[in-house]
Formats: C-alpha cells, sequence, structure tokens
DNA sequence: CTACATGCAAAGGGTTTGCACGACA
DNA sequence: TGTCGTGCAAACCCTTTGCATGTAG
C-alpha cells in the first residue's frame, strides 16, 4: 500500500515547510512520523504509525507519535478519518440521509437530499467492492461555533 | 432537539417489529433505550442514552445501554456515526479526495472524482454553518471481505 | 545555553466482559 | 421453570499527561 515516489516527494516537502513555518523543532523522530504517514496510503492508527517508525527508530515511544500526529493535525498538515477524539455516536434515523458536521463541537446535523442520495458510485470505486450506500458529509462550521469564535 | 411525533411512531414500530422479529425479549429497559434513540435528532452517544433512560428507569445500567445498542445495529435498527469500534486513524493525503470504506473490516480507501470534488452544498445545509469541505463516502463490502464470506 | 522535545510510566476515559441475580415467555 | 437479560464491578484498550532527561537551534 504505497504511493508514487514523486507523490510521497511531494506531501513530505510540504509536511517539512510547514513544520519549519510553525517554527517547531525537526527531530529526528519527527521526521520519521511524517515520512511514515505520508508514505502511508491506508489512513494508519497510531499503532500503525508507530511499527513503522520503530523499525528505523527502535527507541521512539507510542506517545511521541501521538504527540507529532497531533501537531501536525493542528497544522492541518495532516487529516483524520472521521471525527478526532469522538466517542461513539448513535443515529436512529435509517432513511436515506446526510450529516453537516461542525469541525469545531463535532454536533453532526441530518439533511435530506434526494440527489445525493442517487449520487452514481464511479467505475473505479465499484472496483473496490460491493456499493452499499453513498453517503455526503459537508464538513464546516456551525453557528455557534462560528458566533463564539468571532466574539 | 426532537422529532415529529408520527416520525417517532414510525421509528419506534420498526425497531420494534424489528426485535419482535429477532426472537429477542421486549424488556422495559429495551424499549426504553429504542425510544431514547428513536426520538433523538442529535445522534447522541452512549452517555447520553443513558442519561435519558435514566430518567424514567433509575436503575438502568450503562453496559445494558452499550448492549441494547450493539443489539440494534446488529440487526442494522439504527446506525452509528463514522465507522463502529473504530480508533482514530490519520491521512496523510491533503489533496481533494473522498473515501471507501469497507463496513465489515473498515478499510478505507481514498478515490478522486472532479465531480464530488464541487458538489454544490444545498441551501439548507448552508443554513447550519460555514461550509468548508463536501466529502463523499461511499460504503459497501471490500473484495478481500466479501471473498471471505462468501467461502 | 536554554527552551523545547522525548521516553517512561502511570493515569484517564470510554467500552467491554464475567458472573450471579432477576425477569420475561 | 428454564433461558435469556440485567446490574455490578472489574478488566480492557486506546489515548493522554507529569516529570526528569536529552537535544536541536
Amino acid at each position: 500500500m504505497e504511493i508514487k515516489p514523486d507523490e510521497l516527494q511531494r506531501r513530505l516537502h510540504h509536511i517539512k515547510e510547514g513544520l519549519k513555518d510553525a517554527g517547531v523543532k525537526l527531530t529526528h523522530q519527527r521526521l520519521e512520523i511524517c515520512l511514515e504517514v505520508a508514505r502511508a496510503s491506508n489512513h494508519p492508527d497510531a499503532e500503525s504509525v508507530f511499527a513503522g517508525v520503530r523499525q528505523r527508530v527502535p527507541t521512539i515511544s507510542l506517545d511521541t507519535v501521538y504527540r507529532t500526529l497531533w501537531l501536525l493535525l493542528n497544522l492541518k498538515l495532516i487529516n483524520t478519518l472521521g471525527i478526532p477524539r469522538e466517542r461513539m455516536r448513535f443515529d436512529g434515523n435509517i432513511a436515506p440521509h446526510h450529516h453537516f458536521v461542525c469541525i469545531k463541537c463535532g454536533e453532526a446535523r441530518d439533511f435530506y437530499n434526494k440527489e445525493f442520495d442517487h449520487l452514481p458510485a464511479p467505475d473505479d470505486v465499484k472496483a473496490y467492492g460491493i456499493v452499499q450506500k453513498i453517503q455526503v458529509e459537508v464538513r464546516g462550521i456551525c453557528l455557534q461555533c462560528s458566533k463564539a469564535t468571532s466574539q
């Protein structure tokens, strides 16, 4: 599950520049963690990143991995799948629907949209497996949080 | 954050029928948990459901709430936000992209699609807050898992 | 040289499990 | 009455934090 070398270089360069701009120290550990997360195409969890880096830096600790990933996340140099720090949340709504998710407070609100319900799955996606449903996730900042920030 | 009474009745009825069909006992606790999750429109976590039910059933325990929610989930009578039992996962890919997520093994694969990148946010969604990005999540069963199931 | 990053270990929070009691069919 | 569900508490796992040591700038 590796990406192309030139794409890797592009990502790495972008991350390094971002760290430099933020004025944080470019330690050996941090660079290796960046490399690991930049070249993974399978959305690794912290444990996977840890295992990968450990092969090259045997003394690295798991909490350094966490701290570095959070650093990259806060600088918007990487993303997360789903919502960070999220506990499990349940949804009694079985009907087809979509979500507006606030990236500040995590609130998720349903909305309905017939066009979104019937988005066709691209052919290259069908090659990944059997498609069951398509859901659109709109990310943004909800009214309450945008008020709170502007005040 | 309550839904319309007739919609609530519809959901409750559907859940009760599902439980009956599955042949599980319709205990007082289970019914109250179903009511709580069916009438919540804010995608509650287990703790919220627990708090709500507790007002009517003071002796209920948190683990009964978890067990019942899992029961409903396995019977596909409710949904979860995000992927169940998911730990935090990171994504070194900053470019606009979308995900195919396997509901069996949780594997998420990127795909690119210019049309999806430029989906317009519906007006009623814009009323929820400031839209930052729109991501499409395709859920299904990946090739490996569908092979494993059919064997 | 000095502030910041690391490693260690222990704490923290959410979720799950084992077991004996209690309640539905 | 027998089986399944519940409550309690402890275990579990992932993640975070405090502190002394090490290191980049």
